[in-house]
DNA sequence: GTCTATAGGGGGATAGAC
DNA sequence: GTCTATCCCCCTATAGAC
C-alpha cells in the first residue's frame, strides 16, 4: 500500500501497474492479487487509509490545539513535503485529473477525500478570520477551495517549472491572508 | 489534431490512443501514423498549435487593447469555457500531472506553454496594479502563479465536486484582486 | 500465501497492397 | 493517402501447483 500510494502520487492511477509494485517487493504480481483482487480495490484501500490518516491528524490535540496560523502552516507543510518527496503531487489532484477513466468507487473516494480536505481548511480559515489574523472577503468555503485548488495545481506546475515556483505560490497565499 | 487536443484535455496523454481518434474519424489507425509517425509527434504538434493560438490571441488588438479587468475576465472565461466543454481541464495541467511519464520533447513543450501563460498573466496583473484596479502585495510573478495554479486545480476539482465549485473559485479570485 | 504459466485485451508502430 | 494484416509489448486477472 505504501508503494501504491507513492506510485499514485508520482505516476497516477493509469501510470503504475501490479508489475511495478511486485518488482519493488521482489515478489510476483499474482502475490499482490491475493491481497487486493483488483487494481480498483488496491487504490480504494490506499485512498481510505489516506483519509483515515488525515482524520487522525486533525482530531489529534497536537494539531487541534494549534493557532489558526500554525494550523495553516502545518497544512502548507504537508504539500511542501509532498513536493520534496520525489516531486509527488496531491493524491486528490492526481485522481481528479484521471477522474474520467476511474472506476465509480474511486470517484466516490476522491470526492469524499476532497470534501474532507476542503472542510477542514474552511473551518480553519473561519477561525482565523474571526480571531482577526486572516483577512479575506467572501465565503470561507470559496477561499478554502481557492487555496486547495492552488496547492494541487502548484505541485503539478512545480514539475514543469521547479520547486521555487511552488514556494513562491505558498508565500503569496500567506501574504494574501495576512495582509 | 482537434480530436487529439480534446482527448488530451479529457483523458490525458496516457488516456487516449490512435484507435480512439481513428474510430471518430472513420479511418484506420495506420492512416494517422502516416501524418503523425509517433504519438509524441502528434501531441507535440497539438501543443505547438495551442501555444501559437494563444500568442495570436494576446497579440491581437481585440485583446491587447482591453483594460486589465477585461483582460482578466477574458482569461478566466477561457477556463470557464474549458470546464463547460465536456469537463475538460487545462492542457498545461493535464500534461504536468503526467509529466513523469512524458517524452522529453513534450516536457519541454509543457514548460514553454506554462511559461507563456504565466508571462502574460503576470504582465496583466502588473498593469492592473499600476492602474490602481488590482490590489495585491508581493511579486506579480508569484500572484500570477497562484492564480494559474488555482485555475488548473479548479478545473480538476470541478470533476469531483461540480461546476459550481469552479465558479466559486473564480469569483473569489476576483474579490481578492478587486478588494 | 507465493509461485509458474497463461489467458485475453489494448496499446504503438510497421510492411506492403491498393 | 488509406487500407489490411500483423508484430511485439505491457497490462489486469485467473488457474492450479506447491
Amino acid at each position: 500500500m505504501d508503494l501504491a500510494e507513492s506510485f499514485l502520487q508520482e505516476k497516477g492511477f493509469n501510470g503504475f501497474s501490479y508489475a511495478h509494485i511486485a518488482t519493488e517487493l521482489n515478489v510476483k504480481n499474482a502475490a499482490i492479487h491475493y491481497h487486493f483482487p483488483t487494481k480498483e480495490a488496491l487504490a480504494s484501500a490506499v485512498i481510505q487509509r489516506y483519509r483515515d490518516r488525515f482524520q487522525l491528524w486533525i482530531n489529534n490535540s497536537r494539531i487541534k490545539d494549534l493557532s489558526p496560523q500554525e494550523k495553516l502552516d502545518w497544512f502548507f507543510n504537508i504539500y511542501t513535503n509532498t513536493r520534496a518527496d520525489n516531486g509527488k503531487v496531491c493524491l486528490a489532484g492526481s485522481l481528479e485529473t484521471e477522474f474520467n477513466s476511474l472506476p465509480v468507487s474511486l470517484r466516490e473516494q476522491t470526492e469524499a477525500l476532497t470534501k474532507e480536505l476542503l472542510g477542514w481548511l474552511q473551518t480553519t480559515l473561519s477561525e482565523g478570520r474571526e480571531a482577526g489574523v486572516f483577512h479575506f472577503s467572501g465565503d470561507p468555503a470559496s477561499k478554502a477551495a481557492l487555496i486547495l485548488s492552488s496547492l494541487q495545481g502548484a505541485l503539478q506546475m512545480a514539475r514543469a517549472l521547479g520547486t521555487n515556483k511552488f514556494y513562491a505560490i505558498v508565500e503569496q497565499h500567506k501574504q494574501d491572508l495576512l495582509r
